[in-house]
DNA sequence: TCTGGGGTCCTAGGACCC
DNA sequence: TCTGGGGTCCTAGGACCC
């Protein structure tokens, strides 16, 4: 039995926050960008449908949307409370089908597959209004919802319910659907693919559509060549999974000016381990490979990883071994740095036993080290986040 | 024009193991 | 002293998404 797949996906879901957030001050701009400002070298995050008429587009550089649009509102990204609304939506949502999956913080999958019992034959477009209503008056967001047999049906459907609407793609309906779009549109072909496809003689779905699976095959390799035969025809053969954890953290700032001195670096660095540190706890995770990125002037980025024995959640482990990676990344080359980046993989469910009794350098993290961040994160909660200082916990008794 | 911050997934070579 | 094959892990880079 085929599945029944939508997607609800908030309109304009920064700009809607930022307004909610400030009614008096962004409520009541027409021209609002919310992203970060030309000072700090920041891009357009979300951009009002009033600014969209110039050309601003979610992305672009906030100076090159400044100049298209000059009369526009440049506001932060009100982080906190667009989590906040995130979980307001996530939870009206999770009462119209058990299996919720988010897929960013705006936009979400609905499995509806065997609701129909639930919902007396319910059409699904009449369900997908109603999500929309229901959304809206308890939360004050308002949602777009695409559906059909396919994750990817759902998606693209959803760009045409934009904004505020619903477009529900019936079974049998999806070639016809599909035959409407170019391939840049497709979600997993960007400015490269699109480009290659385009030297190929392939702009549109319906070129695609002509060639049999082995002609494609022959042009883009197997993998790609049967993943693109079977979007040209609405099919993705994906699930919609409730309850998927995170694979990385990351946390990574890009500085008003570029930074050269080593220790300034360094204590950029201590920052960020600390954040992510702290992030790592709060999803009760801990990881087993660090990874220090660094962007230079030239903009070229490099990256430096480590796999360690056992599983880290401390700041002061991790710490450790970020500090390693920026120093082999800044002995290769030597330039102006302009943004620093830590990231974590390999998690795990931080439940798994100690095995790093084995080894005894200073990337090892014992059970005092997270007894030590444990009580940090305690005290910040209660007292505030600078309650304590992230340099005063990194020296070793 | 001058390029954010948070993620996911894929590739490819070398190490290492059986 | 001339040379297998397959599997997994690690590392680095890159495409892509919102």
């Amino acid at each position: 039995v085929e599945r029944r797949i939508l997607l609800v996906d908030c309109d304009q879901f920064f700009v809607q926050c930022a307004r909610l957030a400030d009614p008096a001050g962004a409520g009541c701009m027409a021209l609002l960008l919310v992203g970060g400002s030309p000072e700090h070298r920041g891009v357009v995050t979300s951009a009002s449908y009033e600014t969209r008429a110039y050309g601003v587009r979610s992305g672009m550089p906030t100076a090159q949307a400044l100049r298209l649009c000059p009369a526009a509102h440049v506001v932060p990204v009100p982080r906190g409370y667009c989590g906040r609304k995130s979980r307001e939506v996530r939870a009206v949502l999770e009462r119209f089908s058990p299996v919720v999956e988010p897929a960013s913080i705006d936009e979400a999958y609905l499995d509806m597959s065997g609701t129909e019992a639930l919902y007396h034959g319910e059409a699904l477009a009449v369900t997908a209004a109603r999500i929309r209503a229901q959304v809206l008056a308890e939360t004050a967001i308002s949602v777009s919802v695409g559906g059909g047999t396919a994750r990817l049906i759902a998606k693209l459907a959803v760009e045409r319910a934009k904004p505020a609407g619903v477009r529900i793609v019936e079974p049998g309906g999806e070639i016809e659907f599909m035959r409407g779009f170019r391939l840049a549109e497709l979600p997993g072909v960007g400015p490269v693919f699109a480009a290659q496809l385009e030297r190929l003689g392939l702009s549109t779905v319906e070129t695609a559509l002509q060639l049999s699976e082995v002609a494609l095959c022959g042009m883009l390799g197997q993998t790609r060549g049967r993943w693109l035969y079977r979007r040209a025809r609405g099919v993705d053969g994906e699930g919609v999974h409730a309850g998927v954890r995170n694979r990385s953290h990351s946390r990574e700032e890009t500085f008003a000016h570029d930074i050269d001195d080593d220790d300034a670096l360094e204590t950029q660095l201590l920052e960020l381990a600390a954040r992510l540190a702290s992030d790592l706890r709060a999803h009760g995770c801990r990881a087993r490979t660090l990874t220090v990125k660094l962007r230079d002037a030239d903009f070229r980025t490099r990256r430096a990883s480590r796999t360690l024995p056992g599983a880290v959640e401390s700041d002061r482990a991790v710490f450790a071994t970020a500090k390693l990676l920026l120093r082999r990344l800044r002995a290769a080359r030597r330039a102006p740095a302009r943004l620093l980046g830590i990231a974590a993989t390999g998690l795990d469910g931080g439940v798994a036993g100690d095995q790093l009794r084995f080894f005894a350098d200073a990337s090892a993290e014992s059970e005092r080290d997270r007894q030590l961040a444990r009580t940090t994160d305690r005290l910040r909660h209660r007292f505030g986040p600078d309650a304590i200082r992230a340099g005063r916990l990194l020296d070793r008794p």
